[in-house]
DNA sequence: AGCACGCCGACT
DNA sequence: GTCGGCGTGCTC
């Protein structure tokens, strides 16, 4: 009877303590603790049925007391764990996150317990660990504009409340340098300070220019870091040790002793939609941080989402321009080649004036650029005999043509970019038998390789693409090798496209500025501007001037114009029209449901009966049910509800009552997307 | 998340 | 006749 005395009931008359375990529960678990409470926010160890779990001591408003039972019918606090406690602002940040998304709060703090909490703290620890950037280290020299912004961002650092700010320029105005002078005046205030940035592979460049500033690198959170790194930089932020933390969006679920400082680099990057799990935008959520630590906000970005603009607008954020490009260099001339007019020949895909500016530019010496936003050899596999169109067995999507994959066994492959199935190229049509008929259709970076090879054989080349360049590593290794020269031709998708800063690099190729537009969905204009721009500011930096040339079937779109007329304004404010118009977002709320089952019939019918009992009332809109774009997904069917409110209503009560008020049965999944980004 | 309980196929 | 597949359901 051992067993159950250890984990037993406790005593009548000891506390009631809510604790929050990792896991998507309803909400936090109530256990007694007879032995004095411990504070809200320490980690401890509770039995759940026959294991023995960690969680935290929840703030007690939050907690539903458990249906009649008293204190009595609890089992007991286990120990408490050697770790900081969560912070008051980290614990309503969860609460907040849960709720906004309609997330299990547990599942929210599972993403701020991502460590091995049970390893005790490692000593002694390096000396060198954690060091402490210096604010004095290498001041810069500042344009009149920097430091004007630069002002203005200490001053709201100083303030040491939230605060919001747009720090805007063009590609190459020196943004970065001006946001270092904010977290130096957050140091100098005894303060921490978090730099979001959207993907991984381009901290590195970030870490180096970091270190240079301020004398040593800042702490780096991201998925590849290991366990124990994790965990030592996991206590060293919340003990305070760590000052300065750049990181992927999962680093604003750390535990900061003294938030004092959030920047968001590149704050228009669709990168920072969590599409998976907890469902959050990692920018709107840094705002929230920051008004929850009471910390200023500073979101940069060349090309501003419409959300940051239109908040701009309403006064909600303030902005700081940085109108020239640093070091006096142009901005790039964009020009189009209309692929009606001016063809490549047959069976390929850069148009003569197009190869004839790379030639240029390489007989210059100076590098060139081809951008092309699909990866792999071609986007289809065609049978020329029957037409049959290769398609993964899974998903609603066209296999992917591969060459000289390195996880290949065999050189050549088909591979889904959805679900990443894997095959080898059938010999015969798997349709109509007939053989050697399949025919590649379509250019990706791989094909775009092989035409750059065969036209400028002695050019040097580099695939920069997601699956060429595995990790950080990898993509420092790509840009250390293009900045000293030992590359000609960068070959890339939208990896390139990132903040690097090439100074040799004078021309821009965009090999298909059409893709993106044909989505057909609500940001489908935006962000194809937003990453043709941010390519189109690769080219020419330090001195020598750049050039752009646009491939379209479509030169006349208002997105092409605008990038040749370099106009953003007008583009953003037509887009603006529309969307107030529409009562799309920014200009109204948005919420998808999508609801996936082994069977298409399911699907459906759990998709109407959710039709049938959608909210309805003045300013609410729900269209569908319709079938995904991709139907299909992982061998799910899938359907789609879209979920449409005035800008003043709140989406999350709808959400609820709605979702109550049908129980999805056994084997069907409804996933709700609060402030969907991409529409798939 | 884990770890139970629960109803239908191939085995000592 | 049992061992075991992982589908649903609960954990204070």
């Amino acid at each position: 009877m051992a067993g159950t005395e250890e984990s037993g009931r406790a005593e009548a008359g000891a506390a009631r303590i809510a604790v929050l375990l990792p896991y998507p529960f309803a909400g936090p678990l109530d256990y007694a603790a007879p032995a004095g409470a411990p504070p809200p926010g320490t980690i401890v160890a509770v039995p759940l049925r026959r294991r023995s779990v960690l969680g935290v001591v929840w703030d007690a408003e939050t907690g539903s007391p458990r249906e009649g039972g008293d204190a009595g019918s609890l089992r007991s606090l286990g120990a408490a764990i050697d770790a900081p406690p969560l912070p008051p602002d980290l614990r309503r940040f969860i609460d907040w996150v849960a709720a906004y998304t309609l997330s299990p709060p547990g599942e929210v703090l599972a993403m701020a317990l991502r460590i091995d909490l049970r390893q005790p703290p490692r000593a002694p620890r390096r000396a060198t660990e954690f060091a402490s950037p210096d604010p004095a280290h290498a001041p810069p020299r500042l344009t009149a504009d920097q430091a004007a912004a630069a002002v203005a961002l200490r001053a709201a650092v100083d303030a040491k409340n939230f605060s919001v700010t747009l720090l805007a320029g063009v590609t190459g105005s020196g943004k970065t340098e001006v946001y270092f002078e904010a977290i130096a005046a957050c140091l100098a205030a005894g303060r921490q300070a978090l730099v979001l940035l959207p993907e991984i592979a381009l901290s590195a460049q970030i870490l180096a220019r970091f270190a240079a500033r301020f004398g040593v690198a800042p702490a780096a959170w991201h998925s590849e870091l290991g366990p124990a790194l994790r965990r030592r930089t996991w206590r060293a932020v919340a003990e305070g040790r760590a000052r300065v933390v750049v990181g992927a969006r999962s680093a604003l679920f750390l535990p900061f002793a003294e938030l004092g400082l959030v920047i968001v680099d590149e704050e228009h990057e669709g990168a920072f939609k969590q599409e998976e799990g907890v469902i959050y935008h990692a920018r709107d959520m840094a705002v929230v941080r920051g008004r929850l630590a009471n910390a200023p906000v500073v979101l940069v970005s060349a090309t501003p989402s419409l959300e940051t603009l239109s908040n701009v607008a309403a006064g909600r954020y303030r902005r700081l321009d940085l109108p020239a490009r640093h070091g006096g260099a142009a901005l790039p001339a964009v020009e189009m080649i209309d692929l009606r007019a001016d063809p490549p020949p047959r069976g390929r895909f850069l148009a003569p004036r197009l190869v004839a500016a790379i030639a240029e530019t390489l007989a210059r010496g100076e590098q060139a650029m081809l951008f092309l936003n699909r990866r792999g050899y071609a986007p289809l596999t065609l049978c020329r005999a029957c037409g049959h169109r290769l398609e993964c067995p899974h998903c609603t999507a066209w296999l992917v043509a591969h060459r000289a994959r390195p996880d290949f066994t065999s050189p050549h492959g088909l591979i889904c970019h959805h679900c990443g199935h894997q095959t080898a190229p059938p010999q015969a049509c798997p349709a109509c038998g007939a053989e050697g008929s399949l025919v590649a259709i379509g250019p990706g970076v791989e094909r775009i390789t092989e035409e750059a090879a065969a036209l400028f054989p002695d050019a040097r080349r580099l695939v920069m693409a997601s699956d060429t360049l595995a990790g950080a590593g990898a993509a420092m290794a790509a840009a250390e090798a293009i900045l000293e020269r030992r590359v000609d031709l960068i070959i890339g998708t939208q990896i390139v496209a990132k903040g690097w800063h090439f100074p040799h690099l004078t021309l821009v190729g965009v090999v298909d500025a059409d893709l993106g537009l044909n989505g057909g969905d609500l940001r489908c204009a935006e962000r194809t501007f937003q990453l043709l721009h941010q390519v189109a500011g690769r080219a020419g930096r330090a001195g020598a001037p750049g050039r752009v040339l646009l491939q379209s079937f479509s030169p006349e779109h208002p997105v092409m114009r605008a990038l040749r007329a370099g106009d953003p304004a007008g583009f953003l404010a037509a887009e603006t029209t529309a969307r107030r118009a529409g009562h799309w977002p920014p200009y109204g709320r948005l919420a998808a449901l999508i609801v996936s089952a082994a069977s298409a019939p399911l699907a459906e019918d759990v998709a109407r009966r959710l039709a049938r009992a959608a909210p309805a009332g003045p300013g609410i809109t729900v269209l569908g049910p319709a079938p995904a774009p991709l139907t299909r997904l992982r061998g799910r069917y899938r359907q789609r509800l879209l979920l449409k409110v005035r800008r003043e209503l709140a989406l999350q009560p709808l959400l609820r009552a709605w979702l109550a008020a049908v129980a999805p049965p056994g084997g069907v999944r409804v996933v709700v997307d609060v402030d969907p980004f991409s529409f798939l």
